[in-house]
DNA sequence: TATTGTTATACTCTATAACTATA
DNA sequence: TATAGTTATAGAGTATAACAATA
């Protein structure tokens, strides 16, 4: 499956054509993590919510503002999750107001599953780099995603 | 706004390491060009159809098969995109059944706007590589989506 | 008053099924 | 019969507005 140029044809490798490649990959990447949601019956933002509260606990307004949402949708999407038994929500004994939400164990099963499902249908592309490559390409995304 | 690890704590920088940059840096992506897509009041979905048909002309069964989605589907993205003049349909001369769609000269000019807004939001972290390593990484990432 | 969360509402995206028109 | 496209329908994701409970 083709990915659409955002920018016009590279003649020398500068921000644009990084921005096209970007944008290309990111579409790959997310088809996958799509297409894996959706075989275990879930939405990608779903499956975010997941591996959000894989490694942590957090109020519905966090997660909210996690994932750039409203907290009305918040309520939807963990309330469908609920139902299906992936998570739980819990009151903050804290403070009547609030709501924490974790993970069941049957939510961290599939979160497990699914990452291996991701990297196994992404590695016709990862393997497509020696270990030196990877180990670079990697070093530089960081370094993008942790800009100093 | 953090992106939620998929994969473990890295030890190695190996292929689960190297799933988890790109998972986190195509959500980064993804967010920057569906908010981009917003400000056009436009769906990530409809800023992918006017990317594709930038530069060439699809029927509706290509774009679907192009973006994985069903032929039906794809009617009411272009329905709502043709209704705010961003492109249009023509009947295929060769094939009675068949329909061309076609940007305007607004959806180009609406796309060429949102490619610089994309470049421009993706600044504060492309600009966090020097020349040398943006070329450096562009050029493993096109080695990912081309594979030999 | 301000904050947390839910509910009601409306719109878009999406697929399935049924349909029309053309090949 | 098979293919291209549309329409009707239904479910999920999303935001806005109004609301209840708590702080």
């Amino acid at each position: 499956m083709p990915i659409p140029k955002l920018a016009a044809s590279p003649a020398v490798l500068g921000r644009d054509e990084l921005v096209d490649s970007l944008a290309r990959i990111s579409f790959v990447t997310m088809g996958v993590l799509t297409r894996v949601a959706a075989e275990h019956e879930l939405s990608l933002t779903q499956l975010r919510v997941l591996a959000i509260l894989r490694d942590r606990q957090m109020s519905m307004g966090d997660l909210a503002a996690y994932l750039g949402l409203d907290r009305s949708t918040i309520s939807g999407l963990v309330g469908r999750a609920e139902e299906r038994g992936l998570l739980r929500r819990a009151p903050n004994p804290l403070d009547g107001r609030g709501t924490y939400v974790t993970l069941t164990q049957d939510g961290v099963e599939q979160c497990a599953h699914g990452a291996n499902e991701v990297a196994e249908s992404l590695a016709p592309m990862t393997n497509a780099l020696t270990p030196a490559e990877t180990r670079r390409l990697t070093t530089l995304l960081e370094h993008m995603l942790n800009p100093r």
